[in-house]
DNA sequence: CAGGATCCGTAGGGATACTG
DNA sequence: CAGTATCCCTACGGATCCTG
């Protein structure tokens, strides 16, 4: 038995995570955005309503049952979705996005908006700069 | 053995990092504003115009040559900044923000905003959540 | 059904020594 | 001065098996 796991990660708070922020305030949050998984499933509770565990996993391809428990239970965590489990059987657990997370998905949306806007000139830039840099990984 | 190093990260763009972002086009410029150095690096540029590489390695505590490197030439890659070295002894050399670089500011300053302004609402959730699950990290 | 626990590979990132 | 190369440790994330 491998007793020497240190792996701490279900949870939901990376160690240090806080300590970190206290240099620059909005880290955290900008943390959330920078993982993969957040705002799909923030887009999908907010699209959706209320959203059960299976469906989200089948709405989310790729995703694994470990990624998509820790996502949830962190942004649960920051107050933008609601847990909700019915007691019966077999179990029934839904998931909804609060005020809060709806509100969030707003200066989101414009970031991404801004960065489809401008989508095709960062591609010309890495263009560009492969070519320059005796152009090897880019051509595509 | 030594022979076997991997780590084939000075190149700039991860590796698959385009690949992926074919499901979610916005990705990689949320990959950007995900990591810790960018946006620092770039609010530095902003202010104050021209500057030299030592001169960001101090005015960001923490960081190490690595990750300033590595992220200033992606950055420069994404076309968000140019460098120019002057062939002198010592050398120089300066990085600078470019317009698209600038732009790109805007969209993210909203986003901090947001978080700044509900930070409190977002703590406040977590320290209930810590408490609800026999809370053992979060106080402090 | 909705997860928790565990095992493991790999990319991310710091420290430092070396170079043009 | 402005990097590059190397070593190493950890966190992230997928796959899988088990449980209430």
């Amino acid at each position: 038995m491998g007793a020497n796991d240190i792996n701490g990660n279900p949870g939901g708070a990376t160690s240090g995570e806080e300590e970190r922020s206290a240099r620059f305030p909005s880290r955290d949050v900008l943390n959330r955005i920078g993982d993969r998984w957040s705002i799909r499933i923030m887009r999908i509770l907010q699209e959706r309503g209320s959203v059960r565990y299976t469906e989200l996993e089948r709405a989310i391809p790729g995703i694994s049952r470990k990624m998509l428990t820790q996502t949830l239970r962190a942004i649960e965590r920051d107050g933008m979705i609601v847990r909700t489990t019915h007691a019966e059987i077999p179990p029934r657990v839904d998931y909804t996005a609060t005020e809060l997370g709806i509100a969030s998905l707003g200066p989101i949306d414009v970031l991404c908006e801004w960065s489809e806007a401008y989508m095709d000139e960062v591609r010309e830039a890495r263009r560009a700069y492969d070519e320059r840099h005796h152009g090897s990984s880019g051509t595509r």
